[in-house]
DNA sequence: TCTTTGATGTCAGCGACTGACATCGTCTGC
DNA sequence: GCAGACGATGTCAGTCGCTGACATCAAAGA
């Protein structure tokens, strides 16, 4: 065995999480964090740059997975289409079955400011990876960036409708459905408009 | 004449940005600021939350004045046009002649992650505050909050290529072309993909 | 066995932010 | 016109987030 307890990171996250529930994010220190973990503040510092971070993974898997969901749609698929078809496979392969934990983790984010502004960046990094990558793909500007920002539009509005939804498991909805019926929605309410669009 | 110099606000206001263009943010500290300004940084405090703070005028105008446009759009233009005139007609109300300023402020914020962060606060503020105006007239949702995130998405694409143009304000883009061009796009995009929207 | 390595601890310090209380012109009621 | 309330600011002490520099020490190799 190890000098050390192994897995620090994850013993950070997991005291983080039940902390920042149990007394909210204000009322816990860093102290009591790595306390808890069995570790000290400092070495807390090492794993996160700062106190929110800990509620945010690192190198953004989410990210990865949407990027790689994307790279698997074929290329003459229409890039708002191609990012329906992403963002339904990662709801698939990343959320099914955790949304008891998205509750929790969804709850401790919306009750704090800053930590609310950490996750809009989160969502503004992987908008922007989506931009790119229709660039990548020949998709000229602005309708890159658009395409990207509708994605993470519609992205937000389902995780927000799934999360919501009645607490019963049984009866929750499905976030690749409501990815779907709201990308629907989106292009019911494009195309509603005037096609000279004042 | 008072006991105090007047506007204290606004000279808070007016030394932060300066300070944060000669030296950045990070190394300004809030007593420079205050020293500046001439009050000290226990005062600085009374009026902003935080050192972020000082960048973005409390109350959003901004968004006041994009709900002020909306409200003078009449109730049957689809709520997709409705947010695109209302952008437009704030663009020419808000940014007119304002791009240098507009262009400095920018780039004091590109420079440092925190105020990005802050940035996209602002920006999910007025996108609910759309949401929520659209569901006072009627839209149901999820319509209402796609309409809003569109007109946000639109806004903020539209405002980076409105920023990055070319610097000579005789060739600078205009805003409200910006967004009405990337309304169309928009459209573009939503029509060009399946109906069936898989 | 000696050296190196890497995760952790210790310590000192800065700067953001807050609560409590003091100061002192100005305004208000009388 | 004066006493007292008021309100913007100052002063001070303290907590906490976060960082740099250096120490420690088991484990892994040479």
């Amino acid at each position: 065995m190890g000098r050390w307890q192994p897995n620090a990171r994850g013993r950070l996250e997991q005291a983080a999480l039940e902390l920042y529930r149990e007394q909210g994010f204000e009322r816990t220190t860093v102290k009591e964090i790595a306390a808890r973990a069995g570790l000290t503040e400092r070495t807390f510092f090492r794993y996160f740059a700062d106190k929110r971070e800990v509620l945010f993974p690192d190198a953004n898997p989410l990210q990865e997975l949407i990027l790689a969901a994307l790279a698997e749609v074929p290329a003459d698929v229409a890039p708002i289409d191609a990012v329906s078809r992403a963002l339904q496979a990662t709801a698939e392969r990343a959320f099914e079955g955790r949304r008891g934990f998205a509750r929790q983790r969804q709850s401790v984010i919306a009750a704090h400011e800053g930590l609310r502004e950490r996750e809009l960046v989160k969502l503004a990094s992987i908008t922007e990876a989506l931009a790119e990558a229709f660039r990548g793909r020949g998709v000229a500007e602005p309708r890159a960036s658009l395409a990207a920002e509708a994605g993470s539009a519609v992205f937000g509005v389902a995780f927000r409708r799934w999360i919501s939804g009645p607490e019963d498991p049984a009866d929750a909805p499905d976030l690749a459905r409501e990815i779907r019926e709201c990308f629907a929605e989106l292009k019911a309410a494009a195309a509603e408009g005037d096609t000279i669009s004042r």
